[in-house]
Formats: structure tokens, C-alpha cells, sequence
DNA sequence: ATGAAAGCGCTAACAG
DNA sequence: CTGTTAGCGCTTTCAT
């Protein structure tokens, strides 16, 4: 056979209707064991395989989930993605992969896309994460025009009734210096990322309230105002440590600011670890013999996360939104 | 509005036929400008959206590719899916990730569910790149029974009239080698992965070659068997090095065992460099200041390169199997 | 237990 | 320039 058969051809092959066809295909219903035996014989005779086009034409439904992220390449959410393509494969779902490289407008349009796919339903990192400010309405009325099952992944964005899955900067900042305050450390130094962003300047109020709340006041000199790129962070930490007076510790609000910092620190002929100290925020998984704290977040377990509640919710569109807060373990590793 | 409109909900409305509709929907064949705003308002005003699933399904194909993918984490993989993207995004088509996790049953499986989906192409690095020695022919049956363009990436499945796009591992450990010697180096070891797997084994041949056809005797001794693993790397070179004697440079054969290697020598107090040099095979991008050579890869490229090819073969399915070797830049950076 | 038939929403001739 | 109509391949009643 060379053109592409249909349910039909094997129907007639099989000396049946189409209808008992779609029974033994779906596996439901009754069909008796000889017809079935018969029909799934000139199958795999024919080699026919159903068209996932024509079926989920007529269903209405697909068999795909689509994921929106910022940076498809960024380790954190290629992480994640592996994560939910787990808990998707599991349930034969198809994995719809975008990427709005952190552009508002490109997500707008690939959901307008995506709303033309019939999908089950979407994971959506937002391009960018400060909505609160004026945009979130318009985003809302988006999504909501979507018609579909949408869960929010690594996204401030927990206003309205989402679903919702991220780690919580401010919590996950706070809980990193407190545990270098109870290690014995007072003066703790932050390299900021831009304090326009949501995600930086919760890092930067997660280490503001720890200081507060443990009677150590902010020293303005030693808050360093970055923007979460190694460059910077190099640029910052070299002149940091050419004045001679710095910080015990620096936190270094993002993996980029890390490995800037670690590279000055080296560069400068210091020892990492033994003349100044790093909390970083995520951990570089290159080097685990850096001596460095660090807090560490697990991705592939987000993605799974948003997976399955994205799972449950089609299963239960009525459920209530669920807010989860990812735990991180925070690793300090100061010796004095 | 509450149920979803179709074309024929804005035909009538706007007091047309459905073709008309569709013809604005596609922008092909004739429509008076009259009748194009008119429908255009009706669309805009009741907020439609046709369904890509009839559509699809009306033309018989869909607007998707699928890639398959190894290791979907793998930062190397997910820079070319992200070059992929990039390409398949200008064509507006969607992306299909699906993971084999370097198992070939599961990308038998993913094959099996990629041919009910009328896709335009895919985009595979296939779970096991040594297909020579028994599964090659039954694995070619499979993809042929796709009836539908394939491109190979990363793969050394450089057989059959099939597109292929990938980095030459004999090649480029042979460059790297070679450069070393000309930079003056004689005594060249190497940790190699299993050479049970093709890559592993392409990674020795190439390294043999360069000494060979420089008259450098190879030294059994100095040929380290490893896995592509940080732990196993880690442990030969610590033994490497408790030993006393060994080689003045390493040819580390990936970048686990780069990072294993690196670490063993910062473990062993030895300076990187200084006491004992590597060639890796790719580039740890994390940090960048450490004393090392490498092969320089850019995956990205070839994500986009393969998408480029498969576009090229959509239009045209006649062309010839086309090979490309992506090239790679080779960095020494050993004083001495 | 099985078959006939009516769609699913759109595209693509074709006729006007 | 526009409308009518015949599918596309499958699912799903509804009879039988």
C-alpha cells in the first residue's frame, strides 16, 4: 500500500465497519475477541497508524501541553522543562516547547498561537515578572481568553486564582543570611541585580529583613548595585577589594554575579572561602570544590511540580488555585 | 459569545459565504476591500480565532516539527534546541520536544507517536550514535516510515541518503592534539569515555592519529579509561597524580571529566597550568579564567543550521542528502 | 457486539 | 469577486 490508509481501508480489509475499527484503536467498547484479533492483524499487516490530526479534529481536544519559558537554554529552565516533559510523557502528552526570550510581545503572539491549538493546557513562565505594576490586567484578560488550563511556573505572579509554582526570592534571600548571621557573620554584603526588577529586588528584601530582624543595620557602602551579569559583578567585586575595606561576606544575588565575583576574587590573588566569604544565590554546578554557601534550588522537581498540577487541573478544571512555594536547601560553608 | 465561534458563526454575521472568510483568514484568492474590513471587524469584534487542529487537518499536514533529543537538560542539547527554536519560530512553526533520554526503545516510542501527527519534519540525535554495528538497517525501515523529512544532528549516522549536520569527534580531537604538538608538547595523555560508545572511541581514534602521524609513540600508560564521568575522572587523576609520573598534558574527552580532572588537580594542591596542563574537549563556560585549552563548539549554530536544512528539504524533498561538518574552534592556552 | 450515519471546522475546487 | 459544496479521517450516538 502507498498512499496513507485510513480507518477505513482498514475497515473493508478487515470485513467491518469503521466504528469497530475505533473500538479496538481506543479500546473501548465492546468488539469480540475474533473481530478484534482480525482488525488488529490487518493493522499491523498494513501498518496503519490512526491520524492524531483527524481524531483530535473530531474530539475536539488534543494530545499536546505547551511551556513558555524566557530562555529555553538557561540551565535553570532547561531543568525545567526536562521536568514536565517527564510527568508529560507519562501521560502520552506531546510537549509544546516556546520560548519568549524574556519579550512581552513575542509571548503575546505565541500565545495567540497557542490558542488556536486546541491544547490541554499551558505551563507559562512570563517574560516578565513585575506585572504588578500595570500590565497584569491586560495579561490577565490573555490568559484568561485562553479558555485553557494554565499553570504559572518560577513567576511572581501570584495574584488572581492561578496555579502556581515557584521559589520565593524574598523567603529564600532572608533564610540565606539568617543562616550566615546565626553562623556568626555581621557584616554581609549584597551585589544587587537591577532593583527594577522584581526578582532582584526581592532578593535584595529578603537580605534587608534579615539584617533588620537580627539588629544589624544595612551599611549603604556595603550594598553594591549590580545587574545580574558576570561582567559587572567582576567589575564591582575588583573595585570592591582594590579599596581594601569590603565586606566579610558578599551575596551574590545570582549565578552570573557569582562566578564575576568568584573570577575577581581570583584574579585579585585572594583565596575564596579563607580573605572573603560568598553567599550566592543557586549554586554553580560546575565547581563543587569552590568553597562557597549557597542556596539551591531544584528545578526538574518545579517542572514535575507544574506538571502535575497542571495534570490535576484538567482533570478538575474547578479545583481552587493552588499556590506551592518550592523549598530550597540553603548550604552554608564558612569556616573561620 | 460564550461558545467558541467558527467560521461559519462569522460568515453569517458578517453575511458571507465561508470561503470568503477563509480567504481573508489565509489572505489568498480575491476579496474586495469592502468585504475583507467588513470581516475583519466581525473577527476582531467576537473575538475569533480559528482552529489550527481543522485546519490542519482540512490540509493534511500541521504546522510542527518535532525534535528528539538525548539528554533534554544537557546544556550542549538545549542550546541547539534554542537554535531550532529560533529558526522554526521565523517560519511560525511550533516545536515538539520530546526526550529519549538516550534510550532507544523510548525514542522507538516517540517515533511511533510522531508518525500519527503529521508533521512537517523532525529534527533527531538519535539515542545511540553507533546504530553501524547491528540496528542501523532496522532503525533506517523506521525513519523511512515516517514518509515525512528528517534531519540528523550530532550524530555520526553518516550513512543512507539522510541530512546531516554534526561536530566531527575524530576530527576534532585530532586538531586539538595537533595543535598541542605544534605548540610543543610530546608527552600527551588522555582520560577517554567508554569506547564502547562511538563518541568515545572517535574522541581516542583522533587523539592516536594527531601522535601518530607526528611520530609520537602512543604510551599505554598515559591512556586513562574513563566513562565521561566527574566522579571516575576525578579518581583517575587523582591516582594520575599520587603516582607521580604523569603526562604534561591531559586530553580530558569531555567536559565531565574536564570538571573531574580540574577538581582533582585543585584537590591534589597541584596548579592547573602550571604543574599539569588540559586540552578538554569543549569548554566549561563557567569560568572563564581558568588555565586550559579546548575544543570550542557552538551548538546553538547547529541547532540552527539543522532547522535551516530541514526547511530546505520541506520545499524541496528531492534535494540530495546533504552533510555539513560544523566546524569548532580549537583554543591552546598552555605557557610554559 | 456491530454498523450506519452525522458531524467536527476548515480548505479547495468549482460554478457563477 | 463570492458562495456552494465536497471532502479530510476519526469519534460518537443510535439503531439493530
Amino acid at each position: 500500500m502507498k498512499t496513507k490508509m485510513t480507518i477505513e481501508d482498514i475497515a473493508s480489509k478487515a470485513g467491518v465497519g469503521i466504528a469497530t475499527v475505533s473500538r479496538v484503536l481506543n479500546n473501548r467498547g465492546y468488539v469480540s475477541e475474533k473481530t478484534r484479533a482480525k482488525i488488529e492483524e490487518v493493522i499491523k499487516n498494513y501498518d496503519y497508524v490512526p491520524s492524531a490530526t483527524a481524531r483530535n479534529f473530531a474530539k475536539k481536544e488534543s494530545n499536546m501541553v505547551a511551556v513558555i519559558v524566557p530562555e529555553a537554554h538557561n540551565p535553570y529552565f532547561a531543568a525545567a522543562v526536562e521536568g514536565i516533559s517527564e510527568i508529560l510523557e507519562q501521560q502520552e502528552l506531546l510537549l509544546i516547547l516556546c520560548n519568549s526570550d524574556k519579550d512581552s510581545a513575542k509571548e503575546e503572539k505565541i500565545l495567540y498561537t497557542l490558542k488556536q491549538q486546541e491544547l490541554k493546557g499551558i505551563i507559562v513562565t512570563p517574560a516578565i515578572d513585575d506585572l504588578d505594576k500595570g500590565g497584569l490586567k491586560e495579561y490577565k484578560e490573555i490568559v484568561e481568553s485562553l479558555y485553557i488550563p494554565v499553570v504559572f511556573m518560577d513567576s511572581g505572579l501570584n495574584f488572581y486564582e492561578w496555579d502556581v509554582v515557584y521559589f520565593d526570592n524574598i523567603a529564600n534571600s532572608y533564610n540565606a543570611i539568617k543562616a550566615a548571621i546565626e553562623d556568626g557573620s555581621r557584616e554581609i554584603g549584597i551585589i544587587t541585580g537591577d532593583l527594577q526588577t522584581k526578582t532582584a529586588r526581592d532578593r535584595y528584601k529578603g537580605y534587608v529583613q534579615a539584617l533588620e530582624e537580627n539588629g544589624i543595620d544595612i551599611n549603604e557602602k556595603y550594598v553594591y548595585h549590580g545587574d545580574f551579569t558576570v561582567k559587572t559583578a567582576y567589575n564591582i567585586t575588583r573595585k570592591m577589594l582594590s579599596k581594601g575595606k569590603y565586606p566579610e561576606i558578599v551575596f551574590t544575588s545570582n549565578n552570573l554575579t557569582t562566578i564575576g565575583f568568584i573570577k575577581a576574587v581570583y584574579d585579585a590573588k585572594l583565596k575564596l572561602g579563607r580573605d572573603i566569604h560568598c553567599i550566592s544565590f543557586d549554586k554553580l554546578d560546575t565547581f563543587e570544590e569552590l568553597k562557597y554557601s549557597y542556596i539551591e534550588r531544584n528545578p526538574l522537581q518545579m517542572g514535575r511540580l507544574a506538571a502535575t498540577m497542571l495534570m490535576e487541573r484538567i482533570k478538575e478544571p474547578e479545583l481552587p488555585a493552588r499556590k506551592y512555594y518550592m523549598k530550597s536547601k540553603i548550604i552554608v560553608n564558612i569556616n573561620r
